[in-house]
DNA sequence: TCCTAGTTACGTACAGCGTACGTAGTGCGC
DNA sequence: GCGCACTACGTACGCTGTACGTAACTAGGA
């Protein structure tokens, strides 16, 4: 009879506590905290749960008091970082309102680098998901379209910023621990698609890199990207 | 003197063999064959050196030989399964094509579900990938614009398809190594989801929950995605 | 032709991981 | 006040990636 559930189970719908036996030493959010820090200062590899243990003063398998899998842990973290979403009174223009959705998303995910690789539709359910998906749902009042749609518009919008995202921090997050830095990884990969390249076998990509467009700004492809999705709903 | 390079490498400008010394046992296509269809039968977590090793019947010291870290026996994989895009003759009507790119794209993922997870910019220089990549802006040559855009809505469809199908598989991946089925996992989630959307504080997901758009056509949604995203481009 | 240097092959070992399990101790509800 | 549900946590298991050392092998240079 001892042992972990047989059953699935999601960490939202357990209570905190349940009033018999000694008082918890913390809560979820104190653990979701120590959990983000280490994430933000090390990268995920430094979420362990000895690690998250150790920083909160506590045993190992303490943790699995309040946690029971590894997996809940990360999804207190993107639900405590989704707490730092601002939400603000819809514009009444939805086009405005995504925008600024995004930015703020975008934002988040570059203060906590680890997000976008945690991002999973599966922890769509924590409480400040669905406070975000409900105002982003409220931004979108003015659009003339079924609730389908507009959650697909959400979705897609965040996967594409989750996407962009990742892509801009994945070298930076996979060099973190590694005994070279990002910019000789990268010199590196570009030096060997430079040889690629000149072998003649890829005459569009090669054309593509004599384009010389100048230096490439996120922030303007970033801001280009979202019009396009977002002008394609109309 | 001894030990690996301290300096970073792509697994594809090393030479497949050197010349000296016993001839090598294996390819790197016969590794990532086996590693492909361990991924295929049990999921990225059956993908260990010692299990790659195991079935290609040498010691798991032995695969360091060939795949200096994981991470490039990842780059492996994904090189592989980019073999499988069957190229064709851009048919002049760029939206279609890329329309058939993207479906193509998305066959793979259901085929190897553990595709989505491994996407990575980092991977876009491997054999396969620039083929593929080459291929794409041959399809574009009907639109004018510049490479630079035309590389940006390769990457924002490539980056749709996989976050959509990534988010399709994602439960299905997870749920394959724990003791209960995708559909109880799934069955208590959307109870939790009904809880909280009672609770009345959600009104707009209420709402959407209650629209009864009839069945879900996961297909339709996808094409849906995909045409709002290619006729973002004009 | 032989020698040697660079490879391959692979066993051993280490540090770290998630977590199952057993055992104490604690305090609320009956 | 009794009992039970809960917290706390040490130990242990099987697994991971991979550093390192050693033995066997073979192509290139003398």
């Amino acid at each position: 009879m001892a042992g972990r559930a047989a059953v699935p189970e999601v960490i939202w719908a357990r209570p905190e506590r349940t009033g018999r036996g000694p008082k918890p030493a913390f809560t979820r959010a104190d653990i979701a905290a120590v959990a983000v820090r280490l994430a933000d200062a090390g990268g995920l590899d430094a979420v362990s749960m000895r690690h998250v243990a150790a920083e909160l003063g506590c045993g190992t398998m303490s943790l699995y008091n309040y946690v029971p899998r590894k997996e809940d842990l990360h999804e207190l973290m993107v639900d405590a970082v989704g707490g730092e979403h601002e939400l603000w009174e819809p514009s009444g223009d939805w086009r405005a309102d995504m925008l600024r959705a995004a930015r703020q998303t975008r934002a988040l995910m570059r203060r906590h680098p680890w997000l976008p690789a945690l991002m999973s539709p599966v922890y769509g359910f924590s409480p400040n998901s669905l406070r975000y998906l409900e105002h982003c749902l409220a931004c979108l009042d003015p659009l003339e379209a079924t609730y389908g749609t507009k959650i697909q518009l959400i979705a897609l919008l965040n996967g594409c910023v989750t996407t962009y995202v990742g892509n801009e921090l994945a070298t930076a997050e996979r060099t973190r621990s590694l005994p070279w830095s990002e910019e000789q990884e990268n010199a590196v990969r570009i030096a060997y698609l430079g040889s690629q390249i000149a072998s003649g076998a890829y005459p569009r990509m090669a054309a593509a890199f004599m384009e010389d467009s100048g230096p490439i700004d996120l922030e303007a492809a970033f801001e280009w990207m979202l019009r396009k999705v977002i002008d394609a709903f109309g």
